[in-house]
DNA sequence: GTTAGCACTCTTAAAAGTTGAGTGCTAACA
DNA sequence: TGTTAGCACTCAACTTTTAAGAGTGCTAAC
């Protein structure tokens, strides 16, 4: 029924978490000794050998020693890591609690999640796309400029300056921002929809203008949002690695992790995923980055209610440890939700 | 009188322009070819064992061609780069007509010198330390927070959220942010002193300590202005110079890239240089900071007027290509003074 | 089915040899 | 006195050789 038997496995499991801890091609004699099989090294090659037309794994040249392939990581991720149960670990100092800025909580898990695994992470803010204004306001500035400040529901901060053409006298002002937080308090950007918008700008009269200026700063301000808040730390980590470390793909991976833009496919991808709850391991070439084919990418959604979702990623070579990276992230993940949920209750 | 005659002086410069092109050791048949002076190599060699002796350049073995040393470098900047007429760079359509946020203007110019440059650009927002605080907005979030909206002259934004026992009722929400904007308009960091806080706070009444709240949110973002707001581009640019890319050396670059905070010191070093108006070079051990002493450092500040500034960078191998480098900072310098002095003036 | 043994392969590291750019020095020249 | 040609010498870098070691596949015996 199954394609490996409980030796196969248990051989598959030996060579790749040896390899994992040194990097080097591992040898029939190695698992013959280290494992608790009691079977000689020759028993091993041939099961070795098995494996390997099955795909599991592989030889880098003739007459070295067997190295896991895509698919002998993906086997293992699926199937041969125990799920063990997490303790608490020291992230937990970082929660901050009373509200401070999103950000900075955010760049803080990186920097601890980098420093956790000796891998790069990298987190995303939550997606704005079906987040909800908290609190919108404008405030005249100077003669020709207006600052729109909006705050949604996760405490994020947007603000854009909005040029006009004259000062607004202080009663427009605040009726205005009277009519902009009873209209648009609570909605999400979807639905902000043109019924919705036509009305307000009914509602603004001869400042309709300026209405469409303010709903032009919160598509910006969500816009801005999904495109580019990742936060990254240890980037300089891939370094220590020496099959990632060459100058050509250090160059190559440390460019997109600089142009966070290039961050932004994985999160898609990790989103429209469908595997919400989990956790999701792209394993060298499954990656939707190009850049990224030497690498593993071990990724998991965190999320407030209302379908409000960020993203927090780890990049690291294939042989990168899976279970501990998982289990990090797992962590973290259930951090991030009670820190929301609790700004959101309070 | 002078340490060095014309042609030891052209020779010096024949050396360092070669070695920056090629990054290799130059001997002395190249500069008897390569340069217009017509001598024979053994005259040229002659000459360098003098430069030698002068240490102005050195030999990285025996039998090698020669490098220049620092000191040499030091000479070449100083003496050797003719101050050629800048013309006006691509630069300027990043220029910004209409009053976008500063801090994406800096980080496209970042993007753009370091890829007009191939080394590593750094900028720094306009430091707040004396700037003017222009507006300032206490709003209701909800029950238990408040907002603080700091903007600047400079028409940078920084806001914080402030937790309160309660809620404020509008009209002394309304009073406090009159009392507070008529306080503190137009007011640098260090005039906020003593005697204008308990001034302040008097007048505050029973909300005093809300006040305090707000004065603590202006320092914090003054402080977190001066600490953090660098952007950086072209990070991974380094790698492309052997003599910075083996594996140790580019990580603690790298690291010093990611850390924001150890390029703080540069600035800081730049801003009270005095040299103000000019360019500062830093060549190998002169930096400021330790883990670019194989590196040339080229700063710039930029101002605006009232004290406020920033600063711009470039970091690169020692034999980068100064004249260009120079020019580059030269033009970005005079840019945003006057971007800057445009948004001030209207 | 498992194991011991052996011949073979292939990488890696070290050693030895080769090359060539570049120097320093001396002696001759203008 | 300054310049140049010539030559012996040095040293990094490259190539080749050699040796060692790890690991395999295969066969034959248990």
């Amino acid at each position: 029924m199954q394609e490996l038997d409980e030796r196969k496995r248990k051989i598959l499991n030996a060579i790749i978490r040896n390899y994992l801890d040194t990097g080097e091609p591992v040898g029939s004699r190695t698992i013959s000794k280290y494992s608790d099989l009691n079977l000689s090294s020759a028993t091993i090659r041939n099961e070795m050998s098995d494996l390997e037309e099955l795909g599991y794994i592989l030889q880098p040249h003739t007459s070295a020693g067997r190295i896991p392939s895509d698919k002998g990581y993906r086997f293992y991720v699926d199937n041969l890591i125990a799920d063990k149960d997490r303790e608490v670990t020291q992230m937990k100092e970082f929660m901050i609690e009373h509200t401070e800025r999103v950000e900075h909580v955010l760049q803080q898990m990186a920097r601890a999640l980098a420093a956790n695994t000796n891998y790069t992470a990298m987190i995303t803010a939550p997606s704005c796309q079906r987040n909800k204004v908290k609190f919108l306001q404008l405030s005249q500035v100077d003669d020709e400029q207006l600052l729109a400040v909006i705050v949604t529901e996760g405490n994020m901060v947007k603000n854009k300056m909005i040029s006009t053409r004259e000062a607004l006298d202080n009663e427009t002002l605040l009726k205005l921002n009277i009519l902009l937080n009873s209209s648009l308090n609570g909605l999400s950007a979807d639905q902000i929809n043109l019924a919705a918008i036509t009305k307000l700008k009914e509602q603004a009269g001869i400042h309709s203008n300026i209405v469409s200026d303010v709903l032009d700063a919160l598509a910006w301000a969500f816009e801005e949002d999904e495109e580019l808040q990742v936060y990254t730390s240890g980037t300089t980590n891939i370094l220590k690695y020496p099959e990632l470390s060459d100058s050509q793909k250090a160059s190559e991976l440390l460019s997109a992790f600089e142009e966070k833009k290039q961050l932004v496919s994985l999160v898609n991808e990790t989103l429209s995923s469908g595997e919400q709850t989990g956790i999701q391991v792209y394993i060298g070439d499954e990656s939707p980055i190009q850049n990224m084919k030497d690498c593993s990418v071990v990724t998991a959604t965190y999320q407030i209610g209302e379908g409000m979702q960020g993203t927090i990623g780890i990049i690291g070579p294939k042989r990168m440890d899976y279970e501990n990276v998982m289990d990090n992230l797992k962590t973290l993940k259930v951090q991030l939700d009670s820190v929301f949920q609790k700004n959101k209750d309070k």
